[in-house]
DNA sequence: CTGTTAGCGCTTTCAC
DNA sequence: GTGAAAGCGCTAACAG
């Protein structure tokens, strides 16, 4: 039996391979599965370890092999509802094999940011993922580090790294063209803060599957918070200013939350009145909603997924292509835009 | 200039050293801050490790010093938004000195926790940190460990355990007093899956706040699932069972975002005809709701400090008591009990 | 003040 | 098959 609780002092390999009557280098083979090691001897020592509870220092083998079998993931954001699933791709892909993941979140604080970098690269992290909290892009962590480092959601802002983000111009583009295939005509819409990359995005895709389509928006774009409050308000606008609308693309699920709100408040039916379509399919938001929502999911763990993955090609000595990665999203279909039956 | 990407040559301290012209040893010294070094070597060794980038290698110190200066957070369930902000509040408490966590997500699977359990004590982490998704107790990770183990949010089973989670009775009882406090006395509760501790503790803390008050409670409390869906549909038996109800006491806020929509349907104002808490404050629900919930925060950023200043103090010898410390929660007062001016 | 020496726990040649 | 020895990068006594 170990010692217990902080006293911390644990069976090393020689402390085996002694119990075992062998010396520590037969120790060593014997429980890496070498050849070279007769079986019996081999069951003597794992017998031994298995008695001691032995558990192989991880610290002494990265030291001499020079590689930790561990990442960093650098977020600015914890809270943030979209590094987490990001995280989660990332823990996934690597959880399979014998990778850690190293948590570090700056609090979007720059300062923190380095003093956590210096962190990963003293434990010798064999890789870099950084996960930032918008799509816009964000400041390089700079060419000149030792380890490979990949950039998700937000792009690094240096054209030379590899950067992994969500397609927010496709995705405003296909939720727009759902509309169009639901026979909507008369379409308008409400997105979120402006100076995020993520609300013009989404207007930019949006008005290329109208244009493309021969259609004029409904006005033009509403931008403002990304809050139901937001949501409630510009849609009593638009309700008010063009009350033949038929179609709303939001920029959120929060905003399409509130315009359902307003909906319902002025006798606007959804669907049957008028579709409306959210953004990021934030499911507590979109499937307890009345009608639930149409959406879109950007696909996020996918994203980590790939991230990670970057990360072990580029450790392999395989590094991605550099540049910003945009990766393909999916309408999440409800109804919002398809009446039920 | 380090090299680059992947190739991950690093400069030692032996080569800082070298290029100082002084011995391995001086050069540790300067570099550490140690009392016996000239001022001038100091300098000399300092401008060497600047020039060439030198990072020091954490691994071998701490191989060195039997401590890592890691922690590990052993989570059952990233997902959930529980684990989240205790996760925020540990890296907190490490954040600001030298310590780093490893994030292990076991997905609610045993063995996969069993394996990164394994990774974690390889790794030489200096703690643990377990974090559950519910407040129902959970196995142990037994007591047999060569370090420390504290229990976040989902208390361990084994009552020599260190655990700490929220204090779900107390939060029930203080949010049926404060409607008791709103002049409120015919109280009904509408609460989640009742196979959750989260759903019966509040239940029960609500019952003894009006039990002290002499009051009953509105019927028995209803227990469906933790979804807007059943909150909607809850409300709707509530009003038609009991139409003089003047407080709805729910175990989520997302059930009160329900509660809510079924009292606007009705006609039901609130909190002017029935006053609505929810719980857990979560605030894209609970903010923004018309009107804004009354909820309870359960802190649980400071739940996740407490966890990791235990930890801290278990790692220096002075371990916590052991068993489950319930942490106080803070109730929210919004627009949904109180009208607004 | 500075350098030499001995390890931390482990893997890996290289002899026997 | 097995063991002795070297060494990963660093710190901490010891001498000088």
């Amino acid at each position: 039996m170990p010692r217990t609780h902080g006293a911390g002092r644990v069976t090393t390999l020689s402390e085996v391979a002694e119990a075992a009557g062998v010396s520590l280098s037969t120790a060593s083979k014997a429980l890496n599965g070498r050849a070279q090691v007769a079986p019996a001897t081999r069951a003597r020592v794992q017998a031994a370890a298995d008695r001691l509870s032995f558990t192989p220092n991880a610290l002494a083998r990265s030291l001499l092999e020079g590689k930790t079998g561990t990442v960093g993931l650098l977020t600015s954001d914890l809270e943030g509802r979209f590094v987490l699933p990001i995280l989660m791709g990332a823990e996934d892909a690597f959880g399979a094999g014998q990778v850690n993941v190293f948590l570090c979140d700056a609090r979007g604080d720059a300062i923190r940011e380095q003093h956590h970098l210096k962190a990963l690269l003293n434990r010798r992290v064999d890789g870099i993922i950084v996960v930032g909290r918008q799509t816009d892009p964000r400041p390089s962590l700079g060419q000149d580090l030792s380890v490979p480092v990949v950039y998700a959601y937000a792009p690094s802002d240096d054209p030379d790294d590899v950067s992994f983000t969500p397609d927010n111009v496709v995705g405003g583009r296909i939720v727009t063209q759902h509309l169009l295939d639901c026979g909507r005509t008369r379409i308008a819409h409400i997105s979120g803060d402006p100076s995020y990359a993520a609300a013009t995005d989404r207007v930019e895709g949006s008005q290329a599957a109208l244009a493309d389509a021969g259609l004029a928006p409904l006005g033009a774009p509403l931008f403002g918070a990304w809050s139901e409050q937001w949501g409630r308000d510009a849609a009593a606008q638009v309700f008010a200013r063009h009350p033949d609308v038929d179609g709303i693309v939001c920029g959120s699920d929060q905003i399409a939350r509130g315009v359902l709100e307003t909906a319902r408040d002025l006798g606007r039916s959804v669907p049957e009145d008028v579709a409306v379509v959210g953004y990021d399919d934030w499911q507590v938001l979109s499937t307890n909603s009345r009608p639930e929502l149409t959406s879109v999911d950007a696909n996020l763990q996918e994203l980590g997924r790939t991230a990670a993955r970057a990360i072990f090609a580029a450790i392999d000595g395989d590094p991605a292509p550099a540049g910003v990665e945009r990766l393909p999203v999916k309408l999440v279909i409800r109804g919002s835009t398809i009446a039920r039956r």
